[in-house]
RNA sequence: GGCCUAGUGGCUCAGUUGGUUAGAGCGCCGCCCUGUCACGGCGGAGGUCGUCGGUUCGAGUCCGAUCUGGGUCGCCA
């Protein structure tokens, strides 16, 4: 049934047309949103990737043939029309960019015909994810998906843009690259030629783009695809895109330079907000104590205040034993909500449980300025009132508190605020707080390796005033690196890198490596630092997290065009899948028992 | 691996304390309609309630297991 469209080219995008081309003779094709039949005259709605267009047939003006070739229209038929342009004669649609003007139809050819697709083409769908999933063709068709699609693309091309003119040179590294420890598990590919060997595929461009500075690059870049093999998220997939640089001859502050007026212009070109510069600057000490978190949303307060002082010695035990043990004992103060019911109190500790919280004490300040609270029994009146003090509560003022270690504190009050914040309806998405986060640890000890392990990457560079401590107390050395935030989301971060070898295989001592096994792994980069290194350093953007944000979307899922589901698999394709026999035997495989049958 | 959550016609949902032929809107199919654009009118088809098992005289409704999505903790240098 389907028709050629020989001879017939395409003159216009639907919403490219406009009162400007009313008389003119076009040639629009697209797919038939929606077809409405009065009898003699009918109506078509053809969309395309920029919207809407609606062509008229009516008998006399179109043939015999051709309007019995419309009235066959059904939704998501392509067609190609050949027609007039001309003013609306009936009243204007204005919610259509093309609503003043409409096609008179001369010839219609149906290109291909469709079955009825399984869910609504349409904006803001309410279908399901996984039905929408299995048919991402369909879905991609959604305006809404389209226009994150579009949004990333004008992201890609300004980033280029951008980072041309600054002097980077666009410059693609290995897929199939070495695998390395540390960090995320990596997927594997088996090696045909070197049977029982693997690759990896790479879980960022690190070490390449580090040898391309000593190569004398200068300047990197990539909008690259990078794996791991971890479990997903809302806003973590499989195999995401980084856009990822590195830089010669720098230090921190050029770093961050380039990169806030990177985001000024993506920002103001494709979404139209001005960053203000320069970006605020925190420490990760201070992003933690005030916070609770290293990537914090500041678009709003309760933030956290320790009080380990003020109750140290009074009769709660759960305060003082967590002390006792060398925790804390911090709060937030959420204000206006001392009428909170206890029932949502307690979905509130339930929800502190799930963070590691053993329990959160709470004190609520009445109106009258009486306090209602878990733990009043065990404090005296001075105590309480210098505890509500400390935390500068008025009346009708909530204060929540998490006495533990300091690492489950942090957690439970950090996620806590957010939490809440979220209940309140105070994150609008129309605000984009962008922060630097700065001074991380180097290094964090493991208890379960019994070793402290690279807290960024293990070529990230001490500061300068740290390094002295690189052997003797590794824990208090903080690293010259930087994460950029985003209204409480990590959307990219970098460092600067370490360049001298002596530095780089103390590094690998203090992470428990031995020479053997550092140059066994990281051999040819060790080498490399042998010949001459530039100064350098680099950030990556989360291309997925930063889309999804400008496009007030709340899972990356919604910016990428074929994404995979939480248990990594993909619902339209099916991947991962089995293979043939004969593969496996080419590559030197056999699989386990268990999974044969 | 843990916890939370959803699964009823093509889509989105409703379904009372378990009780006769499981409802609605949209969509779909047919007929009618020359100005519709959430078109309208008339008529129609379509589900055994994710799956398996159990309790019961009787289950969409209760119990157990399981599958498939979603959120999250662990994990994510």
């Amino acid at each position: 049934m389907a028709e050629s469209m020989r001879g017939l080219h395409r003159s216009h995008r639907c919403t490219e047309l406009g009162k400007k081309d009313i008389g003119t003779t076009v040639t629009v094709m697209g797919w038939v949103q929606k077809s409405r039949n009065k009898g003699s005259i009918l109506f078509v709605d053809l969309r395309d990737r920029t919207g809407l267009l609606q062509i008229i047939f009516e008998e006399g003006e179109i043939d015999a043939e051709g309007f019995a070739k419309a009235e066959k229209l059904r939704s998501e038929f392509v067609i190609a029309v050949v027609g007039t342009v001309t003013a609306r004669s009936g009243g204007e649609n204005e919610n259509l960019a093309t609503g003043a003007i409409e096609i008179r139809a001369k010839e219609v050819r149906i290109l291909s015909e469709a079955e009825t697709p399984p869910f609504p083409i349409e904006e803001e769908s309410k279908t399901k994810e996984d039905l929408r999933l299995k048919y991402r063709f369909l879905d991609l068709r959604r305006p809404d998906l389209q226009k994150n699609l579009i949004m990333r693309s004008h992201v890609a091309t300004l980033t280029r843009q951008f980072l041309a003119e600054e002097g980077f040179l666009e410059i693609e590294t290995p897929m199939l690259t070495k695998s390395t420890p540390e960090g995320a598990r990596d997927y594997l590919v088996p090696s045909r030629v070197h049977p029982g060997t693997f690759y990896a595929l790479p879980q960022s461009p690190q070490i390449f783009k580090q040898l391309l500075m000593v190569s004398g690059y200068d300047r990197y870049f990539q909008i690259v695809k990078c794996f791991r093999d971890e479990d997903l998220r809302a806003d973590r997939q499989p195999e995401f895109t980084q856009i990822d640089m590195e830089l010669s001859f720098v230090d921190i502050d050029d770093v961050i330079d380039v990169n806030e007026r990177l985001l000024q212009r993506m920002f103001k070109e494709t979404i139209g907000v001005e960053v203000q510069l320069p970006i605020q600057r925190m420490t990760y000490a201070e992003a933690m104590d005030r916070y609770g978190s290293d990537k914090p949303d500041t678009r709003f307060g309760f933030e956290l205040k320790n009080v380990s002082e003020i109750v140290k010695n009074c009769g709660f035990s759960v305060f003082t034993g967590a002390l006792e043990a060398g925790g804390s004992v911090r709060g937030i103060n959420i204000n206006g909500q001392g009428s909170m019911p206890r029932k949502k109190i307690d979905a509130l500790v339930e929800f502190a449980k799930g963070y590691g919280a053993k329990g959160l004490a709470y004190l609520a300040v009445n109106e009258d300025g009486t306090y209602k609270s878990s733990f009043s029994k065990f404090m005296t009146e001075d105590e309480l009132a210098a505890l509500v003090t400390a935390m500068g509560a008025q009346p009708n003022d909530l204060l929540l508190f998490a006495a533990d270690k300091n690492t489950t504190v942090f957690a439970v009050l950090g996620a806590l605020r957010v939490e809440i914040a979220k209940q309140l309806e105070l994150l609008d998405a129309n605000q984009y707080n962008f922060l630097w986060v700065t001074e991380f640890p180097l290094l964090e000890y493991s208890e379960e390796e019994d070793r402290y392990v690279a807290m960024h990457h293990p070529f990230t560079m001490p500061m300068d005033e740290d390094l002295q401590y690189l052997e003797s107390e590794p824990g208090r050395v903080r690293a010259k690196a930087y994460d950029i935030v985003l209204n409480g989301t990590e959307v990219g971060g970098g460092s600067v890198r370490i360049f001298q070898s002596d530095v780089q295989e103390t590094m690998f001592k203090v992470l428990g490596f031995t020479r053997e096994e550092a140059y066994n792994r990281f051999g040819f980069l060790l080498n490399a630092f042998k010949y001459g290194v530039p100064p350098h350093a680099g950030l990556a953007y989360g291309l997925d997290r930063l889309i999804m944000l400008m496009a007030k979307e709340d899972s990356i899922r919604d910016v990428i065009a074929f994404p995979k589901v939480k248990d990594a698999s993909c619902l339209m394709t099916e991947a991962p899948n089995v293979v043939d026999e004969k593969q496996l035997n080419e590559l030197f495989i056999r699989l386990a028992e268990s999974l044969t049958k």
